[in-house]
DNA sequence: CGGGATCCATTTGGATACTG
DNA sequence: CAGTATCCAAATGGATCCCG
């Protein structure tokens, strides 16, 4: 059965749509950090070490801004800000899900590991 | 239940992982033109619109040298290259159906209408 | 603590022209 | 047809300093 070719309109794509909302890299992983609980900003910074602050104070907004995070400011000293799932968050954990479980069984494949062949397949 | 903290570690996390080789926003869609059968390449930029030659010849370099997809030359005039999902490519076909249930559902769903609250963004 | 503002190097991506 | 090469503008991202 043939899917309807939606896709020729990025407009009306769904999967470019998810794609887009998804963002960069480090949204899905954010969201998965946020699968367990709130989380508070300098707790990304240790959760995942290798985003700076600054790209994670945009992905953080970018996230907020298409509604899939809430961000709740505690005022107290120290400051104190969380980050949690809305319901549009919560609603897109299954894809979160899926890419977890591809992801964990692609690092686990030895098949993986012959990954990079010769790309030569003309004989020019 | 808890779960485990790998993301603490990039190399180790599945998420990132499966995020770093879905890479870019136009992977999945290309994967996703893919899951009807064999493209070629001509007919991406007429599937993506959107999407450069330039880039779309860089993205389906990458998705062949991660393994998901397949290049295939035939030596006709004028000459044809099919692109065909892989083994891999077609295990990753639960992540970008998720995608696509997603974005579907978010597209039809009202409640993402009122998505651009009050947040300015100031820088561009 | 949770950012914002600024500066700057690197990367990305579009447009265009060219090739086998 | 299926790209590659080149140029160049724009976006990205790290580092640093500052602030409530």
């Amino acid at each position: 059965m043939k899917r309807p070719r939606i896709y020729n309109n990025p407009e009306n794509c769904p999967v470019l749509h998810t794609a887009h909302i998804l963002g960069s890299k480090w949204n899905p992983v954010i969201l998965y950090c946020l699968m367990n609980g709130n989380v508070r900003f300098g707790k990304f910074t240790v959760l995942i070490p290798t985003i700076s602050r600054k790209v994670l104070s945009e992905q953080l907004k970018e996230l907020e801004h298409h509604g899939l995070i809430i961000r709740k400011v505690y005022r107290e000293k120290p400051p104190r800000v969380e980050y949690s799932l809305s319901p549009k968050g919560l609603s897109i954990i299954p894809v979160i899900d899926a890419m977890c479980a591809w992801g964990r069984g692609d690092m686990e494949n030895p098949a993986s590991l012959s990954v990079y062949p010769k790309q030569e397949i003309s004989d020019h």
